[in-house]
RNA sequence: GCGAGAGUGGCGGAAUUGGCAGACGCGCCAGAUUUAGGAUCUGGUUCCCUACCGGGAAUGGGGGUUCGAGUCCCCCCUCUCGCACCA
């Protein structure tokens, strides 16, 4: 009677391992190993789960038990990452406080983590937005504030590696003597401007009709994506964090972790560390004629083999980045960005009109049309001309918007012969180009890249690339004109928003007597911590690009400190990036109030040796914490120097496969090969398998074999109406069926599309394992009447310790696909046999248990535990079991199966290679052949070599 | 354009890392049981030829290395994901 019922099971297991506080880490052993599994911190959308969430989450779930049953302690914990923009428009639409929706929604996920049966240790669980925990993230962002980075500092940190570069305290910073002459207002600017966190005017891209601040990829084409309404980009004071000051040791730090190289190589492309040269071209003073230039020039010259290369360039040079600077001869002309500082000073009158027009149109556009490849080359000549420092040639100064403000020195010697981009703008505006390398005969291109010896440059020429920039390095740093230099893709992030729902930053501004910002600040005091964002204040946006928060009460906006002076709050809030930055270190000390988290608590647990998540953070998020512990690192706070020691990403899960077929407008079928799905105008019909055939590669019309259809999976949307909700499995299947499911869809890091009926499939494996065990034709849940305490003969026993081995390996490997089947091929094998030795399903239940806790438990409990099995040890296999007295092995002719023969498992090569002659079917392929070789792998085949 | 990953039955996917291609599941076919089943159990199921015994072909395509290649090497095609004027 009682089949397999998981509404009835997974709720009863639910409540127990709640009332008995299973999954509670308990007092740190250091004498046990221990494990730190952590999934990627999940925003608490107001939807709910979606069934990528139960994917990783499942995963690590697998592990954690696995572990726990292998006797290792183990850390594993859930929260929320509550911040963000979703709460604070949805308060803006209904009057609903960010707040109240966001512990809702908390409640919900709680709810839905809770029915899935993961063992998190609940009692860890906090929201970034708990005063609590944001007091810590508002400390971090103190330190931050606190700390400039000595890039000459040689040192030792606590894990043993010596290390070049530190941040240290700002009050370590060395001040100039120059600076210092200029008073104690001079220095904590000059402070100010080297702390890890500072202010800086950056463009923000404001769109007036939604009266809010907008993400570069809420852009698209100037445009708002929601609405279509104008964006305007303006400059607005904002925090900025100087990541950039820690990018190689970012990327050094990626030789210390175990993640997947993809990931990697992601990373670096993204910190995208390039050598090369900074070269100084003279300009002069503004209006000079060309005579004056010349004469300038030399003076200059030999102003700067006395003093060498300065610090900062000054005003009568431009300064550019180069990683070619071998090709120093062949640059004909320079460009520097619309938004270059110089552009003003060396626009002529004659071109001005032209320059300007050009600078606004550049200013209208979004970094993305900038950015359009496609689009032809455009730019504008200032009417000024700069020295080439090598040739002394006068060449012309354009302003162009392919070259970015943001990247080197925002301005370019232009050498056309060797770049592409170069080439292109040399040939829209009838520029010299200059070969500096020489091409291989056969090149037929424009410009060349590759590699070859130098010409047309003097001193260089003959040499190859290497060589060349060696040796122009060296001249230009006898000369003072240039020297070797670093850059970065990596920028300074941007840490900012225009928005309520998030932490305050635990900063105020002095203001002088007339109330407006004097530029100095001051940090919020420690035990002020943290500073909370103003009750009863309802936000609603004041049409200005300036944060909601500038409308906040007063007397949460204003203050006098001790010694008079009146200061204001800093109105803009952090990221949602700043709270999910360092969750993983108090996960592993959520309660403590003195500190963020405890040294020893930290030397117990981190760092997280089991990460997993998204891909869609592999850049950002995991580099942004990566900098922050780093910091955290070199202030003594922290003794590990990577968070995360591996790192897996799960693959998307697509919606089910769709078969599409295409009509015009008259109902004639089309051919999928005609059309672009996505711009389609026809009508999309949905197909079902009988209305189609293969046909080579593709899917064809049964009917119409020359019409094909368009079969794919697409990833889950709304609007596309494929979105599966774990709440609806549960309801059908129960949990167990939906972990399973998920884990035997395919590889965990695999893009993989959803199907209802292998839901089921998995559905109807648990109910024989149910029927393996219970007696399902009782009233009552009872034994099945074929367990007995019969001994379990040769070929059971081994079926059982294959299987240990095999789940046991595959669920270190993260390849629970495989390790299911293994568990399907036990029930196949043991699911009808009687007696059922009873010795053979305890342990089979245990090897269940991580992947369907629930009826594992169950079954255990059936089979006469009263303790849960979640730390019974883990079933050890025994490999003497594994070995067979015979083997059944293939024989092959050339290289083509033809018989299999079975012989005793240590039979030696010539015994084998007999048995295998003996073979019917192989003595026929042998008969009169000559056996020119003969290949014997014992225990693996035969193959004969026959002419 | 650059970078990374992937192409195996009708479908999702397995294959000691060079050794029986297609484990396991879905779907499909047949049978058993059942008042019935979209429940359960048993068997079959890569394709082609063949009444059977058998045989042939096959891991996106082409070439190569090897006794032997899904796996290694070279060329090409397709798809997915990142990045995208970074000088």
């Amino acid at each position: 009677m009682p089949r397999y019922d998981p509404a009835r099971i997974e709720p009863h297991w639910q409540a127990h391992w709640d009332e008995h506080e299973t999954f509670h880490t308990g007092p740190f052993e250091a004498r046990r190993d221990k494990f730190y599994v952590l999934d990627m911190f999940p925003y608490p959308s107001g939807d709910g789960l979606h069934v990528g969430h139960p994917e990783g989450y499942t995963a690590t779930d697998i592990i954690c038990r696995y572990r726990r049953m292998t006797g290792t302690q183990v850390l594993h914990p859930m929260g929320w990452d509550a911040f963000g923009l979703p709460a604070e428009q949805h308060a803006i639409r209904t009057g609903t406080h960010p707040r109240e929706t966001t512990y809702q929604n908390i409640d919900t996920f709680r709810r839905q983590l809770k029915m899935l049966g993961f063992s998190y240790d609940w009692s860890r669980e906090f929201s970034t937005t708990d005063p609590d925990y944001f007091r810590w993230t508002q400390w971090i962002f103190l330190q931050l504030f606190d700390t400039w980075y000595d890039d000459e500092c040689r040192w030792t940190g606590p894990d043993g590696l010596e290390r070049v570069g530190r941040g240290r305290p700002i009050s370590e910073l060395p001040i100039p003597d120059a600076v210092a002459d200029d008073g104690d207002e001079a220095v904590r600017r000059y402070q100010d401007r080297h702390r890890l966190a500072y202010q800086h005017e950056a463009p923000v891209n404001w769109c007036p009709a939604l009266g809010t601040v907008l993400a570069n990829e809420e852009v698209i084409d100037g445009k708002s994506e929601r609405g279509e309404h104008p964006v305007e980009r303006l400059p607005l004071r904002q925090w900025m964090l100087a990541i950039t000051r820690y990018a190689d040791r970012l990327l050094d730090g990626l030789d210390l972790v175990d993640w997947p190289e993809s990931i990697r190589l992601l990373q670096r492309n993204w910190i995208g560390r390039s050598t090369g040269a900074e070269v100084d071209f003279f300009i002069g003073e503004p209006g000079q004629s060309a005579d004056e230039l010349d004469s300038a020039y030399a003076l200059w010259q030999n102003r700067r083999k006395e003093s060498g290369l300065p610090a900062d360039s000054g005003e009568e040079v431009l300064r550019v980045y180069t990683t070619r600077p071998d090709t120093l001869f062949g640059a004909t002309y320079m460009v520097i960005a619309p938004e270059h500082p110089f552009v003003e000073r060396l626009t002529t009158e004659l071109q001005r009109e032209a320059v300007t027009t050009y600078q606004s149109q550049a200013a209208a556009k979004s970094d993305l049309d900038r950015t359009d490849l496609a689009k032809e080359k455009t730019g504008v000549f200032t009417g000024s001309y700069a020295v080439n420092p090598v040739n002394d040639q006068k060449i012309p100064i354009w302003v162009a918007d392919y070259v970015l403000i943001s990247y080197g020195t925002g301005a370019i010697m232009a050498v056309p012969g060797q770049d592409e981009r170069d080439w292109e703008f040399a040939e829209v505006f009838d520029l010299p180009i200059i070969r500096t390398v020489e091409p291989p005969e056969d090149f037929t291109g424009q410009a060349y890249t590759g590699d070859g010896p130098a010409i047309n440059s003097g001193f260089l020429d003959g040499l190859e690339i290497d060589g060349a920039k060696d040796r122009i390095i060296e001249h230009l740093r006898g000369t003072g004109q240039g020297n070797s230099a670093v850059n970065f893709k990596l920028r300074d992030w941007l840490f900012s928003r225009q928005h309520f729902w998030g932490e305050p930053f635990p900063v105020w501004h002095e203001l002088d007597e007339e109330g407006n910002l004097t530029g100095l600040m001051r940090a919020e005091s420690e035990e002020n911590l943290p500073a909370k964002l103003p009750e009863n204040f309802e936000f609603k946006p004041h049409g200005r690009p300036d944060p909601p928060l500038e409308e906040a009460p007063d007397e949460w906006l204003y203050r006098t400190d001790e010694d008079g002076t009146r200061l204001k709050r800093e109105t803009n809030s952090m990221p949602q990036w700043a709270g999910s930055c360092w969750y993983y270190l108090r996960f592993a000390d959520p309660k403590n109030t003195d500190r963020f988290i405890d040294a020893e608590a930290e030397t117990n647990w981190l760092p997280v040796d089991l990460y997993i998540g998204g891909a869609e953070h592999a850049v950002l998020h995991l580099l942004y914490s990566r900098f922050w512990h780093k910091v955290l690192f070199d202030r003594g706070y922290l003794r590990t120097p990577e968070p995360f020691t591996r790192l897996v990403n799960q693959g998307m899960i697509l919606g089910e496969a769709e078969l599409t077929g295409f009509q015009d407008e008259s109902g004639e079928w089309v051919s999928a090969r005609e059309v672009d799905s996505e711009t389609f105008s026809g009508e999309k019909v949905s197909l079902t398998a009988d209305d189609v055939q293969k046909q080579g590669e593709e899917f064809v019309l049964t009917e119409h074999p020359e019409i094909v259809i368009d079969s794919r999976a697409y990833k889950m949307s709304k609007s596309r109406g494929n979105v599966i909700n774990p709440d609806d499995i549960v309801a059908e299947y129960g949990a167990d069926s939906l972990r399973l499911y998920e884990m035997f869809m395919g590889p965990l890091e695999a893009t993989k599309p959803w199907s209802m009926s292998g839901v089921e499939g998995v559905s109807r494996f648990l109910g024989r394992v149910w029927r393996m065990i219970s007696d399902d034709r009782a009233d009552e849940v009872t034994l099945n009447p074929a367990i007995a305490d019969a001994e379990p003969d040769e070929e059971q026993l081994r079926m059982l310790h294959r299987t240990i081995k095999a789940v046991t390996e595959d669920i270190e490997k993260l390849s629970f696909n495989t390790a299911i089947s293994r568990l399907m091929e036990f029930t196949n094998a043991l699911g009808q046999a009687d007696p059922r030795p009873r010795s053979l399903m305890g342990p089979f239940v245990l090897l269940l248990s991580p992947f369907a806790p629930h009826l594992a438990e169950e079954l255990w409990n059936l089979l006469g535990h009263d303790e849960s099995l979640a730390y019974e040890p883990w079933p050890e296999c025994d490999e003497s079991l594994l070995v067979t007295s015979t083997v059944e092995i293939p024989v092959q002719v050339n290289g083509k199966l033809r018989g299999k023969i079975v012989v005793a498992t240590d039979a030696d090569q010539e015994t084998i290679q007999e048995a295998a002659a003996a073979d019917e079917t192989v003595a026929r392929f042998l008969q009169d052949k000559t056996v020119v070789k003969t290949v014997v792998v014992p225990g693996r085949l035969v193959n004969f070599v026959v002419k």
